[in-house]
DNA sequence: TGCCATTTGTTCGTATGTATC
DNA sequence: TGATACATACGAACAAATGGC
């Protein structure tokens, strides 16, 4: 089964070895074999088992969950970005259930990307308002959102959970539309990875988005979403 | 400098004490300490700094370079997606130096994916052409090129190297035009991680993309391109 | 060219902690 | 409470890559 004479290193060849296994024998959601059980199989260290399946979980093949197992990866969301659409209506597009959390919300002073976004000055009051996303009962994105404190200055007290540009639009008739986005995609910090409930060595998508007014053409909203990336994908249409 | 006794795990103290020490004291391309030097600094197991600075780098704060040492991270590019843009035209707006490599081409038949974003019968034939994008030298893509064999016969004999959006058009007459992107986030696989040069633990982006002919509105090229999420981040811009 | 010191990478062994059922 | 499974941490040795002499 291992070839410890070979240059591919044993750790990628018990991955392999596991990935083909996985495809003949597992379906998504299977509870998979033990590291003990590993072991056995290979003939190696735990280290070594645990490393090789570490590399299955970043390429998102398998998830673990401690004190229980390891399970054979699901598969993903799609999340479309277009014109004049928000994270509300497109994902509700695919019949799914969507509902949005609020985790925390205060006054800061703008500074640095936040300032620079939103047009305004360094030192300049914003409201930052922290939701979660959940897609049919499961995290699926946190959402930081910075708005001038003086666009919808009820925001603040008034907001307690739901879509915030439908908020926006009812309370202060303040009509948003989404700019630009900037894509990015990094590893999560332990507190985002700790909220989206992931798998370990799973990276997250982040999308930095502008949103103006409609009417005035002012910046009111510059959010940065963390999605979790095993669970949602991006899709652009372009608008012919 | 380490609490052996406090709830937050050892890796991660050092984890943070080392990205305040980064702030302070180095710039981006600097080398950073070594792990026999973090071992004695923070009185710890070796594994125990591997696994901090491991988490540094798949924040994207840290890379690191077998047999060399660890560096602070440099800063990263973007990347712009818009109507009628490509991948050459949109980096250089940024007064980069891009390249184009031809790194394989040949023909497979199609399945799954690709038959049916290219709206084509499975097993019918298409040119699959893989190509390496580097932006002022260094890698930053890998491209595989989808095409119905038919919508450009010579394309697999003549294409070499450079655009191959504009190969089509000057050579087959084939304007084409972006119709839709997914966007998702994924760790490597081995052979991309390391045609890319990356380093181990940084996440892509991987972009999957349909091109339309603007004449026919026939479907003329499916690629999935995969970015190196530490140098590259996709700005989506709305055209209003 | 080749050798050496340095640095990161891999693998083994062992022990203990923590979560789940 | 106990059994099982994953998580953290320590120690030791050797492999592989790099850069300088």
């Amino acid at each position: 089964m291992i070839d410890r004479y070979s240059p591919e290193k044993i750790y990628t060849q018990i991955a392999n070895a596991i990935e083909v296994d996985i495809q003949d024998t597992f379906e998504p959601g299977d509870l998979y074999l033990s590291e003990k059980i590993l072991t056995e199989k290979f003939g190696v260290n735990r280290h070594t088992v645990r490393r090789a399946v570490e590399e299955l979980v970043k390429q998102g093949v398998l998830e673990k969950r401690h004190g229980f197992g390891t399970f054979i990866a699901e598969k993903r969301l799609a999340y479309r970005i277009k014109g004049y659409e928000r994270f509300t209506e497109s994902v509700q597009a695919n019949d799914l259930q969507v509902e949005s959390i609020l985790l925390d919300k205060k006054v800061i002073d703008a500074r640095g990307g936040v300032a620079e976004r939103l047009q305004l000055k360094n030192g300049d009051e914003v409201f930052k308002i922290d939701t979660l996303r959940k897609v049919e009962g499961k995290a699926a994105a946190l959402i930081s959102h910075f708005l001038p404190k003086d666009i919808c200055p009820t925001a603040l007290e008034q907001y307690e959970s739901g879509s915030l540009g439908t908020f926006l639009k009812t309370e202060c008739g303040i009509q948003a539309k989404r700019i630009s986005s900037l894509v990015s995609s990094t590893m999560p910090n332990a507190e985002d990875s700790f909220k989206l409930g992931m798998a370990s060595g799973q990276p997250i998508l982040k999308v930095k988005t502008i949103n103006e007014d409609t009417k005035t053409g002012r910046r009111v909203e510059y959010s940065i979403t963390r999605f979790r990336s095993d669970m949602i994908q991006l899709e652009i249409l372009m608008n012919s």
